[in-house]
DNA sequence: CTCCTCGTCAACCTGTTGGTTGACAACGAG
DNA sequence: CTCGTTGTCAACCAACAGGTTGACGAGGAG
């Protein structure tokens, strides 16, 4: 799972570093902080916390032996982008339905095989 | 991993089914058709499907012996809605940049402890 | 009826994930 | 200097993900 789309949208999949996510939005925060209201280890979160930098949805200071977390906005846009392309990509299509089915029909021996563009990642 | 948003999240966090998804956009397709490009075998394509159909990215009808495919692009929404709710956020927060620095200095012992809400899924 | 194609199911293997505990580095406070 | 706090690293474990092969059901074509 090299690539960074990959990684961010594993990242989000667990609902424990959604819920970071969330509260990074309202203001950065130590690692004890963050562990304090789940019923885990802080080495867990640590953990998490390492998916989500790897993501690059987070960053860590230094204050003291304090490592404060910040949330890394930016990378939203990459899986708004990669969303928005295809949901309109789908709503063109939608709007012509007939020549979709036409295709599937013409579909008999020689399938299309260069339907291929775009492609993820 | 009940909640459907992870299960949204992980079965995107996978490169071949986004580029089944992308495809997807394009036209309905066999399973077959789908997994041509790819170097492995039709059953773990088949596999993939299951996992965009169990977080309800796809649906799959009957055609003789097919089994087309086909994207429900209604669930991008949800997607959307998430990331789009804590982006904002985000740059709210920015916009308020000094109140959070003093929060974080105010944080000596009682912590703060109840900035949850929202909280994801 | 028999065969071939399309797709799924089941068993199996390997690598990764999310969690644990224990040790330890970094650093301010006494 | 020594102690308590904060966080990471390492080893370990159970569960899951993604792939394989083999068998089989469903249905059109001969």
């Amino acid at each position: 799972m090299t690539d960074q789309l990959s990684r961010v949208f594993a990242a989000l999949a667990d609902p424990t570093r959604r819920d970071i996510v969330a509260r990074l939005t309202v203001a950065d925060a130590t690692v004890g902080a963050l562990a304090e209201p789940y019923d885990v280890s802080v080495q867990a979160v640590s953990k998490h916390l390492k998916v989500l930098e790897d993501a690059g949805l987070v960053s860590r200071s230094r204050d003291a032996q304090r490592r404060p977390v910040h949330l890394e906005a930016e990378v939203f846009d990459l899986m708004t982008k990669w969303i928005e392309r295809y949901r309109r990509q789908a709503e063109e299509r939608f709007s012509r339905l007939d020549a979709v089915l036409a295709e599937m029909d013409s579909d008999t021996d020689h399938r299309s095989g260069s339907t291929r563009e775009g492609t993820a990642s």
